[in-house]
DNA sequence: TGACTTAATGACACCGATGTCATGACACCG
DNA sequence: CGGTGTCATGACATCGGTGTCATTAAGTCA
């Protein structure tokens, strides 16, 4: 690999003179110039990194740590590898920032990761984001006190800095969305308890109930399902049952997720109800493979992930930059997307006319 | 940051015997291993990489480019980040050997990967993995040829070493399950041509009939889909159409990949059908998510991500060792998953007798 | 017991960039 | 015409480790 000197030979000039060249900060003669970067060129010469950060002691690394890429059946119940998405967001702030991200990946173990902190110790990292696989609390060890760091997807006791989606808002909208499109019986197949999202979303279920003046019946609110999966199918199907067999039934059922509500799809359909003319159903998460390719498509309500990403990323430089950050986690709003599995008892009347 | 003589100073010894005590390359008295192991500690001292890097030359560091982070509605077809198991079966080798990934996503632009390569020069990238989001033929630019490079689920003209599905045989263990389990119709939906797995899993579908006797129906294969996805619905609606209207249809129908077998489901019972009394339903790829989410779960082949990503890292560890490397790409073997979605005639008439 | 090996350690140069300072050539100003 | 400022360039030290070589003390073998 040429060097800076091989360059400077070639072009018979000093190795300050490249230099000055690379960087453009000081002036150089256009002749001089021209000879250098021929030499460049001619060489196929790139910088050394190494070299560069030794002597300025600037990395331009920021470290990720993530279960995203490893994350398998830890957690069966979600394993659906969205939250690449803010793996994305990040990678599109630093690419902008001209910062290099380091990747490295927790292999399913949250033992690992002091392992992790010390390899981005060692490439001189400048700051830290750790990215969970969903909403949830987590604690780092004490050796992650010593550089800049944001959690995204996360939250832990101490109050470091972190980028959450706001899961309480979100719920609220939909239901008002709901309710604004005729339903009032509107049924919560919660998440498992052990979820931090389950019940900010049941918040945001019952303030929307709550403000639209309809009163909580909590036989809407079926008790919520184990995370273990073989049981959830039976749990689901039990679950269902209760709501349509009563005296009042939901026109629509908002699902924990929409994973839980491609289940739902399949179960109420082998009972022979067709959605959304016999029950509507909403999810949660926008993951659009399968509110997209589900047929009728699933109105859901986004995980807005790669917001999220780029909201972690701007924090990160900014605590690099200036060793400022802020105390509240940052909570950041997911739309409502509105599609064909919900009945708009509006808009269909106005159908019903037109044909 | 503390460096090696602050330790060294702390420790009362000179710079070389801490470092002999890091590397454990030369004998270190007990007595003085454990001043210096107490110095370190007591200062927190990590070892810079970029100094090290720049005396042995050597990065540990491998680059991996991909689009996968970024993959968002570049192909909607396959929009599914499954190829990040690729990422994640790399990741496994290389956390085994030490080695240091880094990543770098296109963010959807092939024209980013000039400046990629050039960053990895910068860091000294001993090696290049480049990860395709589907099985595809691609074309890297000159700047490439440089460094040894191994490609993952994708190939060139220029026969570099790679490593793919081996969609041909996946599909023909499909057919040939399918056979043993007692279906003859079997229908084949084919993904639009211009995904090479399509042709591929199409001479894999012929050979399991060839080799099974049966005669080739052309009627059982419908035109390929185009991959523009509004249209696809109506299309796919079309094609099972057609296929149920056969004097003698399929008994069962393997769809190009998991996806198209979820919109399949939908279609089927909006049509009133049962999956699989009335018709059996294969996917491919082995998406867990639809896989086994689906209601009933999806017989498929698996997308074997995970090993892909393991042989295309050994494969660059290797070239890194020695510069010698295969000519054929590597084609890697994907199971047969068997579940619900299939009628399997011998086994249910064993049940009947049970009942 | 002298020659030779091995353990344990330190002095010093070097990897490849860049910051600091010095130098020479002009240009401009009063 | 001498002083001052800007342009263009190079010499040299430096960042933080490690390779090379030298040195001393202790142990081994013939």
């Amino acid at each position: 690999m040429a060097t800076i000197y091989d360059v400077a030979k070639a072009a018979g000039v000093s190795a300050k003179t490249v230099s000055r060249v690379l960087n453009q900060d000081a002036p150089v003669g256009r002749e001089t110039r021209e000879k250098v970067e021929q030499a460049i060129h001619a060489l196929g010469y790139v910088p050394s990194n190494a070299a560069r950060m030794m002597r300025s002691n600037r990395s331009g690394i920021v470290g990720l740590i993530t279960g995203a890429i490893s994350q398998t059946s830890d957690n069966p119940e979600l394993t659906g590898l969205p939250d690449l998405f803010i793996v994305q967001g990040i990678q599109q702030v630093m690419a902008a920032q001209k910062k290099t991200l380091m990747i490295a990946d927790t292999a399913g173990s949250a033992d690992n990761i002091p392992h992790l902190l010390e390899t981005f110790r060692q490439h001189r990292a400048e700051g830290i984001i750790y990215v969970a696989d969903y909403h949830k609390q987590i604690e780092l060890p004490d050796t992650a006190k010593s550089l800049p760091i944001v959690l995204a997807n996360c939250f832990d006791a101490r109050a470091t800095p972190a980028v959450l989606p706001d899961d309480k808002l979100g719920q609220k909208r939909l239901v008002e969305r709901l309710i604004k499109a005729g339903h009032h019986r509107i049924a919560l197949l919660r998440l498992p308890e052990t979820f931090v999202a389950s019940d900010l979303r049941f918040q945001g279920y019952c303030d929307a109930m709550s403000e639209a003046s309809i009163p909580f019946d909590p036989t809407l609110v079926p008790s919520t399902l184990q995370d273990d999966d073989p049981r959830q199918l039976g749990q689901l199907t039990e679950a269902l049952k209760h709501l349509l067999n009563l005296e009042q039934p939901p026109t629509v059922i908002c699902c924990g997720n929409d994973k839980m509500a491609l289940r739902v799809y399949g179960i109420l359909r082998s009972m022979g109800l067709n959605i959304p003319e016999d029950i509507s159903i909403a999810g949660y998460d926008n993951y659009t493979l399968i509110a997209e390719t589900l047929y009728p498509a699933l109105t859901t309500v986004e995980l807005p992930y790669r917001d999220m990403g780029r909201q972690a990323a701007e924090l990160i430089l900014d605590m690099i930059k200036q060793a400022d950050h802020p105390n509240e986690p940052a909570l950041m709003q997911g739309d409502v997307y509105w599609r064909s599995s919900v009945t708009d008892f509006f808009t269909t009347n106005v159908k019903m006319f037109q044909q």
